[in-house]
Formats: structure tokens, C-alpha cells, sequence
DNA sequence: GCCAACGTTGGC
DNA sequence: GCCAACGTTGGC
């Protein structure tokens, strides 16, 4: 089992629009960087759990657990050419994005940015180490102590 | 809205 | 293959 770290804008996507779409969930499309990809294609795994965190808005923080439900398959917004994610360069032949599915699993009491930063359990953690990463993995040691730094809000 | 950090692109 | 220019992310 492994565990990751997934950003949304809330005012775009957030952690309520998640739970509304039940056990099906949300493909998680638009992701366009070869890092972030890599983690989704090669590393994420059936049943994984998943930090929601709510990104440029007035409340920044991990505000969620998801769950992946379905492994990584080609970006279907890359081929579309009136998407805002499309393409040029991508082919059927040869995808060049990927994207993996969650679903909503539980909602967290929202643990800060700030909170996390001045949390020293948390050093190393990639959310502040590199903070332009949108998909990134957690270890279990960090996602038990964001957990628990929920609980105890 | 500003700006720092940093990933990507493209000329050479 | 280097690196300057550029675009984007994301906190504040």
C-alpha cells in the first residue's frame, strides 16, 4: 500500500465535488507534468489512499482521504482539441499523459499548510519540499501524523 | 495581485 | 547538451 498527496483547486474541483460522485469517483485528468505523471502511470496501485489537498484558496490544506479506484490509462483530454489540456503532440498510438481514478473515502477537519510546516514530524515532507508538485507520495509515517494532526483539531 | 520557485522550450 | 527566456504554480 502505498500513499500519495493529490492538489485541487477547490473552486475548480474540491473534496465535496469528490464525494459527490460516490464510489465511481473523478478521473484525474489535466495532469501535465512528466513527474507528477510518472507517479500516477508507474506507481499508484488499486485501494492506495490519497491526501486531498485544496490548493490556491484562502484555506489551504489537506481537507480529505481518497482512494484510487482505478489504475493509470491514457488522459482522454490530451486527444481532444477543444480541451483546455490538449495535446499537439500526443497520439493514440503514443499517449503521452496519464491519469488514474478516485473516489471520496472520507472527509478530514482541515489541517493547515501552515500547521503542516511548523509540524517537525513532517520535515522532508514533498508538499513543502516541492511545493509546485501536484502529485506526490506520502510516506506512512507522514500520512499516520497528518491524520492524526486532523483528529486532534 | 504580487512574486518566488521552478519546470519546459528552443536557439545555438 | 547548455542555458536564457518564458510560462505556470501556488502561497501570501
Amino acid at each position: 500500500m502505498n500513499y500519495w498527496l493529490l492538489k485541487s483547486e477547490p473552486d475548480d474541483f474540491s473534496i465535496s465535488d469528490l464525494k459527490a460522485l460516490g464510489k465511481t469517483g473523478e478521473g484525474w485528468n489535466g495532469v501535465r507534468n512528466y513527474q507528477a505523471r510518472n507517479f500516477m502511470r508507474d506507481d499508484m496501485a488499486l485501494g492506495d489512499l490519497v491526501l486531498f489537498y485544496h490548493s490556491s484558496c484562502k484555506a489551504v490544506g489537506v481537507v480529505g482521504i481518497a482512494k484510487v479506484v482505478k489504475t493509470a490509462y491514457p488522459d482522454p483530454t490530451q486527444f481532444d482539441p477543444n480541451s483546455h489540456y490538449f495535446d499537439p503532440k500526443a497520439s493514440h498510438e503514443v499517449p503521452r499523459w496519464f491519469q488514474v481514478d478516485i473516489a471520496f473515502e472520507r472527509a478530514l477537519k482541515r489541517v493547515p499548510l501552515a500547521a503542516m510546516k511548523a509540524n517537525e514530524k513532517l520535515a522532508g515532507l514533498l508538499l513543502i519540499k516541492a511545493s509546485r508538485l501536484s502529485v506526490m507520495p506520502v510516506s506512512a509515517e507522514h500520512f499516520a501524523e497528518i491524520v492524526a494532526m486532523s483528529e486532534a483539531r
